[in-house]
Formats: C-alpha cells, sequence, structure tokens
RNA sequence: GCCGAUGUAGCUCAGCUGGCUAGAGCAGCUGAUUUGUAAUCAGCAGGUCGUGGGUUCGAGUCCCUCCAUCGGCUCCA
C-alpha cells in the first residue's frame, strides 16, 4: 500500500501502480474528467503514470497554468504531426508551450509557410484531436534514439539527443507520431476542441544568428470554442490599447520617415505629459539628495573607447561624426555614464563627500536594428531618466536599497502594480561578452541579490541578461499584448570608476574608487510613456493627463458664462478647454470621451441663472449641479489621493 | 539584419477572376441649426492607389526591385 496526499492535505491509500487517472478517479468521475496533468512529489508526470511509492500528488485543470502547460504542450505534438502529414518533406525540431498557447520550430526546407496555409493545418490538427489518441511515454536508449532519427534523417533531433543523458531519454507516441520529448501531457488528443494557428516567423535553430532560420508556427488550443473566440475577442480588445493608436489619437508623438525611422517627434501635448513626469521625478529625486547636471549629446570617440562602449558596441552605433580638423572624431551619445564620470572628475572628493549624485534627463542614441523598432517602446533616440551614483563600497547596499525604494514609488504613483523584477547576470558560458574581474563581479551580483531580498521583492534571475560592465535590477512591465518590456533598472559597476581612474580621499588619507549605481526608474520616457498608455487604456491618472477638465456650454447663448468658469478653472491650474463649435450636447460629450478628458462641465440656462455647474467624469458618472467650488474639491481629493 | 504578412484621402476601410473620369464613413471647410449627458442636417473639397521598373491594347488589380509598417527571431550599453 501507498500514501497518497492531495493538495487539500487530505491523504489516501491506494494499492500500488495506481494510475494518476484513477487516483482523480477515486475522488469523483466528474473531477477525473477535468484533470489535464500532474506532478508526484513535485516533478512533472503524466495522468498515465504508474504512481510506486507513497507522496504528494497535485492534479491540474484548465484552471490551473500547469493544467494549461500540458494542453498546449500536447497541442505542439498534434501541431508537429499535422505539419508532418501536410508536409512530409519537413524536419521537426522543438515545440513548447508558452504564456499563451504553443509553437513548432520546423524546417521546412523549400516550402514557404504562409497564412494561407492555416486553415488547412487547423483542420488536420482538429480530424487528429477527434481520433482520441492517447499520450503514451515511453523510455528510449541514447543508441535507439539516434538512430530512429537516423533514419527520418532528422538532424536537429540528434544534435538535441547528444545533448541528453542515456537512461533519461523518453518518446512520446500517439497515433501514430512519435516526438522526442520529456513529458507532461493531457490524457488523450480529444481533449483539444478548438484550434487557431495565430501566427508564422523565423526563428534562428538554437536562439543563435549564426544558425539556419527555421518556421516557427505558432498557435493556440482550448478545451471548448468558446474559450477561443472569448481569446480572439481579448486580442482585438487589446490592440486598441496600443500606445501608437492611443498616442495619434490623443496627439501625443507622431513619426516621419523624412525624419528617420525610430526617432520619436512630440507633439505639443506629449511634451507637457512629459514634462509633468519629469518634475514629479524631479521632486523625488531632489527629496532623496540627487543633483542635476546637464551634458551634451555627443562627446568624443576617445571618451567610448574609454569606457569600452567602442569596442563593444561601435560598429553597430550611429558612426562617429566628422569635423574639420583631421582625425577628430565625435559620437552621439549612446549613454550617459561616460560623461557623468567626467564631471567627477572635475574636482576632488573626499569620502566625506560621498555619495556624489548626478542626475540627467539625458537623450541618447542608439543604432537599433530596423527590424526591431518598434511605437516608442523600441526607438534609436530616447530619453533616460539617467543617475549615477558614486559612493564608497560600504555605502552601496544603502544606496541600492534607496534606489529601489525610489523606483518603487515612481511605478506605485503611476500605477504601475503589476510589474515583476528580474535579476539579470551574466552567461556562464559567454565570460568574454563582459569586462571587468571575476571577484569585481561577483561583488556586484550579491549586492543586488542582497538588497533585493532585504527589499522583500519577488524576483527571477535570468543568465545573460546581464550589462556588459555589470549585473542589473530590472522591473519588467507587460504591454498590452503581453509582451515583457525593461523600464526601470540599476546597475552596479566597479568597472568604469576603473577605467575612468575616479577617486576619492579616504578617512586614511589615502586614494580610494568609489563604486558607481546606474540606475533610471522610468528606464526612457519613451518606453515608460508606451507601457504607461497601454496600462492605462489612456486615461491617465488625473495630474497627469493632458486636459483635466472641458467645458460644454448647451449653445452659444452661455459662451459668455462659459468663458468665466474657464477662466475660474484656469485660475486654479486645473487644465480645461471649451468646446464652443456650434454642435449638441450629445455630440459635444462623445468628443470629450472619445478624448479620454476625465471632467466634463456642462454649462446650460440652470446653471448661468444659478452661478453654478453640471458636472459628468469620464464614463458617464454624473455628479449634478454643483458650486464650482466643489469641483476644485473633488479635483484636489482626485490628485492627492494619487 | 533575418522570416512572414501588409501598404488605396488626415483616419478607418471597400474596390470580384486586369476594362469607362478610383468609392464610403469619420475628420476638414462652408452654410443652416441654438441644442441638457456618447454622433443635427445639407453642400463642398480632398487620392502621383508606398517607390521605381516590367508584362499588356489597357494595371489599384499580375511580376520584379526598393522603402515603410505590423507580427515574430536575433539584438538591446
Amino acid at each position: 500500500m501507498i500514501t497518497i496526499t492531495l493538495k487539500d492535505g487530505s491523504k489516501k491509500k491506494y494499492k500500488k501502480s495506481i494510475t494518476v487517472i484513477d487516483v482523480a478517479r477515486d475522488i469523483s468521475e466528474g473531477f477525473a474528467r477535468n484533470v489535464l496533468s500532474a506532478s508526484f512529489n513535485g516533478k512533472t508526470v503524466e495522468v498515465s503514470t504508474h504512481l510506486n511509492e507513497s507522496g504528494s500528488l497535485e492534479l491540474y485543470s484548465w484552471n490551473d497554468n500547469e493544467g494549461k502547460k500540458a494542453f498546449w504542450h500536447s497541442s505542439s505534438h498534434v501541431l508537429a504531426q499535422a505539419l508532418e502529414e501536410l508536409y512530409p518533406e519537413i524536419k521537426l525540431t522543438i515545440g513548447p508551450a508558452i504564456k499563451n498557447g504553443f509553437y513548432y520550430d520546423v524546417d521546412f526546407n523549400n516550402h514557404v509557410m504562409t497564412d494561407k496555409d492555416f486553415s488547412k493545418i487547423e483542420s488536420k490538427m482538429i480530424d487528429i484531436s477527434r481520433g482520441k489518441h492517447d499520450f503514451k511515454m515511453r523510455s528510449v536508449s541514447k543508441k535507439d534514439a539516434i538512430n530512429y532519427y537516423n533514419n527520418i534523417s532528422n538532424k536537429y533531433k540528434i544534435e538535441l539527443i547528444n545533448d541528453l543523458n542515456d537512461g533519461e531519454i523518453t518518446f512520446c507516441d500517439h497515433s501514430n507520431f512519435t516526438d522526442l520529448c520529456k513529458g507532461g501531457h493531457i490524457p488523450n488528443t480529444s481533449i483539444i476542441k478548438a484550434v487557431k494557428i495565430t501566427n508564422v516567423a523565423g526563428a534562428y535553430w538554437r536562439a543563435n544568428e549564426k544558425n539556419k532560420q527555421l518556421t516557427r508556427v505558432y498557435g493556440i488550443s482550448f478545451p471548448k470554442q468558446k474559450l477561443l473566440s472569448e481569446y480572439l475577442l481579448n486580442v482585438e480588445e487589446a490592440k486598441k490599447r496600443d500606445h501608437r493608436i492611443i498616442g495619434k489619437k490623443l496627439n501625443l508623438f507622431t513619426f516621419s520617415n523624412k525624419v528617420g525611422l525610430g526617432l520619436p517627434l512630440w507633439l505639443p501635448k506629449g511634451v507637457d505629459l512629459r514634462n509633468r513626469l519629469e518634475d514629479f521625478l524631479v521632486k523625488a529625486q531632489k527629496k532623496a539628495g540627487y543633483e542635476m547636471v546637464i551634458t551634451p549629446h555627443i562627446g568624443s570617440k576617445e571618451l567610448y573607447i574609454t569606457s569600452g562602449h567602442y569596442e563593444k558596441y561601435g560598429e553597430n552605433s550611429f558612426q562617429p561624426i566628422k569635423t574639420p580638423k583631421k582625425g577628430e572624431e565625435f559620437m552621439l551619445k549612446p549613454m550617459n555614464c561616460p560623461h557623468h564620470c567626467e564631471i567627477y572628475n572635475s574636482r576632488k572628493f573626499s569620502y566625506k563627500d560621498l555619495p556624489v549624485r548626478y542626475a540627467e534627463f539625458g537623450t541618447v542614441y542608439r543604432y537599433e536594428q530596423s527590424g526591431e523598432l518598434h511605437g516608442l517602446t523600441r526607438v534609436r533616440g530616447f530619453t533616460q531618466d539617467d543617475a549615477h551614483i558614486f559612493c564608497s563600497e560600504d555605502q552601496l547596499d544603502k544606496e541600492f536599497k534607496n534606489v529601489i525604494d525610489l523606483t518603487l514609488h515612481v511605478f506605485l504613483n503611476l500605477g504601475l502594480d503589476d510589474f515583476s523584477t528580474q535579476i539579470s547576470l551574466r552567461d556562464p558560458e559567454n565570460s568574454e561578452k563582459y569586462i571587468g574581474d571575476n571577484d569585481v563581479w561577483e561583488k556586484s551580483e550579491n549586492a543586488i541579490l542582497k538588497a533585493v531580498k532585504e527589499k522583500k521583492l519577488n524576483y527571477n534571475v535570468k543568465y545573460g541578461e546581464a550589462a556588459f560592465y555589470g549585473p542589473k535590477l530590472d522591473f519588467m512591465v507587460n504591454d498590452a499584448l503581453g509582451r515583457e518590456w525593461q523600464l526601470g533598472t540599476i546597475q552596479v559597476d566597479y568597472t568604469l570608476p576603473e577605467r575612468f581612474d575616479l577617486t576619492y580621499k579616504g578617512k586614511d588619507n589615502k586614494l580610494h574608487r568609489p563604486v558607481m549605481i546606474h540606475r533610471a526608474p522610468f528606464g526612457s520616457l519613451e518606453r515608460f510613456i508606451a507601457i504607461l498608455l497601454e496600462n492605462t487604456a489612456g486615461n491617465l491618472p488625473l495630474w497627469l493627463t493632458p486636459n483635466q477638465v472641458i467645458v460644454l456650454p448647451i449653445s452659444d447663448k452661455y459662451e459668455k458664462y462659459s468663458k468665466k468658469v474657464l477662466n475660474l478653472i484656469e485660475n486654479n491650474e486645473i487644465r480645461a478647454l471649451a468646446d464652443h463649435r456650434s454642435e449638441t450636447m450629445g455630440r459635444k460629450i462623445r468628443d470629450a470621451e472619445l478624448s479620454k478628458i476625465p471632467f466634463m462641465i456642462i454649462i446650460g440656462e440652470k446653471e448661468n441663472d444659478n452661478n453654478m455647474i453640471s458636472l459628468r467624469s469620464h464614463g458617464g458618472k454624473d455628479y449634478g449641479m454643483i458650486k464650482l467650488d466643489k469641483f476644485f474639491h473633488i479635483v484636489d481629493k482626485e490628485i492627492n489621493n494619487v
């Protein structure tokens, strides 16, 4: 007999070798029907797995992420089978489940896959699913596995198998299809009721640009047709929150091919918005002991040779600007740190002066690959809310934690509470990508880990995401379509102080090397505004929004009173405008709603005669007829609550 | 940079297998209307159909080049 502990803590005794699905059936037939996958003692198992020892069992349904993962992973097997049947000459590579759905990377040989092929693939997949084929795992020796793929001459799978240990290799069969697979399937194919191929794209084999580009077929599947329709509807809704669309509608920014790719042009309303964000941060930074500096948009090539950026990025940057003087070269600045290092170097510091915190809204230019450009989130010219903190080693922990606090202050005040943090460390397999000694890296990495733990942030560690001079703590936020973007960033750097020979005089009357923290709570104003627009669907917080209130007179009879009200509002430093067009009230309200103005003040005969206003807020809330002072109170309350 | 899709008026789109002076709604302009909580009515104006080339008696439509955009990949100091 073995004892199985379930998620709710209840324990059940069974004969040895009972299967997972039988345990589920023992709970209830209906429950078992919804079980998609399971884990036993923390390890993913199949629902058909026989349990031979006591342990804890978790059963997953569609409502669990693990359940969805198994569902989509299994769907990718069905996709692979469908593709193989439709295009027999293809070579399969890998096909995992992802956040929303699954994909399969395929070498299509000469066939060019386009969206015209999608419906054919979908029908094929549904056909296969209806066959109710069980997913069955089996162990294979390394030799047999390689033989199998040699016979169908699939070098990709052989490459994968070569990286695996003999004895740990498993295949999964369903119908007449076999794939190299480490497991985690739903019971059978018939649970897959709705399938949508969403996209094709190129993807490099093993994520390496130098390798062959495969075709990645993306899909999503559901246990009910209705769930698919809902999903597609959601995607359509999310697309409406795209910052490129909102930015256009609200007249915040634009682009011009004549000016150049990835170079945003900020319109008056967008500039106002940026300025308010800058003011907000300037105030917070002043409290935190930062000093503002300004540095030029270019710097001599020597500067970047010193910093190491030239060697690392020179070829992929905007190329040096020549001058009439022979041999003289300048570069558009791709970051502000070298300039700030030179500001530090402009005088001598004592340990009593530290920490020194130089902040700048520094506009930088990076030649991003053309295929990488994306609205305001990935551009070639952008403004960082940059600052560099020069401190002694024993000040590092405290300074780092203060920067975390500042970043959290920014995020939470702007309503971005749905973020994750990521500790970006070196890629252990590619140490040549980084500069600086190993022990210096370890010191930096430990400083970040320590601060993050003390601040009790939830974090993921990502290897290979560090900057070339040091590790980072990044604050990540999703856009409307669920893509993750880095906003705030904090970096510890022992390397640049070395390269720029930065020093301070210590208590011991000897020269010491300061540590440097690079940090930007917004990241860049461009990207931050983009993500903010998508997260709020353009309904910005009242203190930030371009126009806070619009005055809508019912007819031009009340224009005089309307102008008086407008004037009083503006005198209270509320951003207001009035709609004096000869349009109906319905029309004026509709237009104000579409431009997402938080408050509407309606003025007609009653208001005019009683020296009152009628107030409506965005979305339709009616405050009725009130005194103007009451409106000021409402606005004040909403802004200061933030 | 690579893979795929797309590109028609300021915006959103229609234009079937190539065939008269390329259509609609919104926005704009002019006029009428003087309006009570999400679109008042009428008229006018607006387009080298992304660019360059080719096929054809004839190209928005078919083919090629380039450019840009969108979705991915790679990259992101």
